[in-house]
RNA sequence: GGGCCCGUAGCCUAGCUUGGAUAAGGCGACAGCCUUCUAAGCUGUAGAUCGUGGGUUCAAAUCCCUCCGGGCCCA
């Protein structure tokens, strides 16, 4: 990668010398495309220093006004009410983009190759994966796109409860209630999920006995009972395959997969408890009502129980081993073995107890950076972990809990599945009263809807590629939906509204996508010896502008671990685009214009193509 | 008892980190644009006391405090 290849940082660089203060000091006084003020960008600097300088407004604007104006990448300045409204140098502006441009332009070095750990999914191995798991995975794997492409190397590990009531659950089914272990012609994760894991629970209030049963499988599973042991393994191994070729469908690839039984197996919370004690983290409490109990204070003096005073860890002790795993602060690695091979040809590790398979393996953990995409519901025991490793890492770690909101049922869609009304604007899923959505069943019938639309608007292609366009699509839709909005809001979801097809979002990313291919496709033409070309149409401009503010806005969504800032900007460069399009032949254009549009059209489409991808987006040709 | 998250047109959202000009999109409604590189597109109209009240500031959707509504967690 080029030593800078943040085309903005460049030209804000130069601007920031030239006024004498950093990049980080100007950038709160700019603000971009600010046209229908004047200008492609503004200054509200003058603002400020018209108050600490004690002068006028005009003398302040005016002061930086002259410094500006020698810039090359400058062509006018006009002062308006203190502001600084500036236009760009279109043709260095060209000239820039042009000589840092290649396939993957947008990312840069930003995160100098430091190791980051995301942990996300983690969907307990009973069930198909539904689609409030579906906003997890597609978060987390739109994070780690978004971080490989900004220089950061990614380790992507997600966590399975094998160990767990759910599993319990279904053993008791298999065992006490005579349900097979498989059942023809259903997926395994539904069949787990949709009947034997909603029977048991059913049947919990019919014959309570069975609870006992559940509590003896959780025993006999803590202490590795053979017999137990196997039947957990072989269900767990195979449930969790069929979620994963979910993901996969999804788009969405692991690098390791960790169990829960293997940290226990490996006693790292016995570890983990006597680096504390030793290090003065947590400490045996004398008097009071928490006499007994090993506690940890938090910075907000609240003493937080880590072990009880008979002896058993509250269900934070184990995040906590498991994190310090992660950021490498105590002694001890799993041992690991190579599992299956992924759709996309790669590798996915998982630990393991046998020492016979143990291979050369990829050192997953010892990183700096720790992203844990979890529920918000979690938050309190992720603010204890976290402060914890922040004392024990001397503030060198960064354990970061991102944490997201549930996917929640409107009305409507809630009461088709059975929730009897309630006055509520949502309702919550539910696993075990079968009130969830599973994500392989959403897909199946978007995609169908989607298949109608595609095959009445391409006569020409064959149903074949009509299914894969239908397929792509519906998969780019749920994903983009999953990511553009603010991953603290809960997130109603409405069958109906979901299936109707008429949301701009990715859709109309992709049509933008297609609509580019389609340009590039007609001209038929090498796109070769492109100059600038004078008198750029206004939105021209515009195109050229965003492509230049394009890897800024990767890397400062990967500082800020923003994914809507890049769906924002993949929405409002298609519809720059689309203005070009309208009124903007390419085809019709000749000579020097048409080899500069062409070639805008094909850098739009590097630029779109490229902020597609993080979002789970699948870039189309034809749609 | 303590703590966390959310509140922006009828509906869904962006903007809040880093205060700055006329609060930006989409859905829905209404009115237009296909003999022209894909109309899954484009253009226009109507629609917002930015939950409430106060404070800081030359300037508040944005920062601070109060309260209200919704969701969640700890004990």
């Amino acid at each position: 990668m080029e030593e800078n290849s943040n085309t903005t940082k460049i030209v804000m660089d130069d601007l920031a010398k030239r006024l004498g203060i950093t990049l980080e000091e100007l950038k709160p006084f700019l603000t971009h495309k600010t046209y229908r003020y004047g200008g492609d960008f503004s200054i509200t600097k003058a603002l400020k220093d018209a108050k600490s300088e004690g002068i006028s407004l005009d003398a302040a604007a005016e002061k930086i006004k002259k410094q500006l104006e020698s810039s090359p990448f400058i062509s006018r300045i006009e002062i308006t009410k203190g502001y600084v409204n500036c236009w760009y140098n279109y043709k260095n502006l060209f000239n820039l983009i042009i000589n840092t441009l290649n396939e993957s332009y947008g990312g840069t070095d930003y995160g100098k190759g430091e190791r980051v750990m995301i942990e996300h999914t983690s969907v307990n191995p009973n069930k198909a994966i539904h689609i409030g798991h579906l906003r997890n995975a597609a978060i987390g794997d739109s994070l780690s796109k978004l971080l490989k492409s900004t220089g950061y190397e990614v380790i992507v590990t997600t966590y399975t409860d094998d160990t767990g009531a759910q599993v319990a659950d279904n053993i008791v089914g298999i065992k006490f209630l005579g349900m097979p272990a498989e059942e023809k012609g259903i997926k395994l994760d539904h069949y787990f999920g949709d009947k034997v894991y909603i029977k048991v629970n059913e049947s919990y209030k019919t014959d309570p006995s069975l609870l006992e049963k559940r509590s003896d499988i959780l025993k006999a599973i803590e202490n590795r009972d053979k017999e137990i042991s196997k039947l957990v393994e072989g269900m767990v191994g195979k449930v969790l395959r069929a979620q994963l070729e979910t993901m996969w469908r999804f788009g969405v690839f692991y690098d390791l997969i960790n169990y829960e039984s293997h940290i226990l197996a490996y006693k790292f919370w016995d570890n983990a408890f006597n680096l504390l004690k030793e290090k003065g983290e947590i400490k045996l409490e004398n008097e009071g009502e928490k006499k007994g109990c090993w506690i940890f204070q938090k910075a907000d003096g609240e003493k937080k129980i880590i072990v009880r005073s008979d002896g058993t860890v509250v269900y934070a002790g184990k995040d906590i081993a498991y994190a310090m795993w992660k950021h490498g602060l105590m002694e001890g690695d799993f041992k690991y073995r190579r599992w299956i091979t992924q759709s996309n040809g790669k590798t996915l590790w998982t630990t393991t107890l046998d020492d016979s398979e143990t291979e050369n393996h990829p050192k997953f953990n010892d990183v700096d950076r720790s992203i844990n995409i979890i529920d918000i519901t979690q938050s309190y025991e992720q603010e204890v972990v976290k402060e914890i490793i922040d004392k024990l890492s001397g503030g060198k770690a960064h354990y970061i809990h991102y944490e997201y909101a549930v996917v929640a049922l409107s009305p409507e869609t809630a009461k088709k599945l059975g929730v009897k009304e309630e006055d509520k604007d949502f309702f919550r899923m539910s696993g075990r009263k079968g009130i969830y959505i599973n994500a392989d069943d959403l897909i199946d019938r978007l995609k169908q809807v989607i298949l109608q639309e595609t095959k009445s608007r391409n006569k020409d292609l064959s149903e074949e590629e009509c299914e894969k366009i239908a397929e792509s699509l519906s998969i780019s839709i749920l994903r983009y939906e999953m990511v553009r909005t603010d991953p603290k809001k809960i997130l109603v979801f409405d069958m109906d509204e979901a299936l109707r097809l008429e949301s701009k979002g990715a859709i109309y990313i992709e049509y933008t996508l297609s609509r580019m291919s389609g340009i590039l496709r007609n001209a038929a033409e090498k796109i070769e010896d492109v100059g600038y070309k004078d008198d750029l149409t206004d939105q021209e401009k515009k195109l050229l502008l965003d492509i230049f503010l394009f890897p800024d806005i990767v890397e400062s969504a990967a500082r800020d671990l923003n994914l809507t800032a890049i769906s924002n900007f993949a929405s409002e460069f298609s519809s720059d685009f689309n203005e070009f399009y309208r009124d903007n032949s390419v085809i019709k254009s000749e000579g020097r214009e048409r080899k500069f549009r062409l070639w805008l059209v094909n850098t739009s489409r590097t630029v779109l193509k490229n902020a597609s991808e993080i979002l789970g987006i699948i870039p189309l040709d034809r749609m």
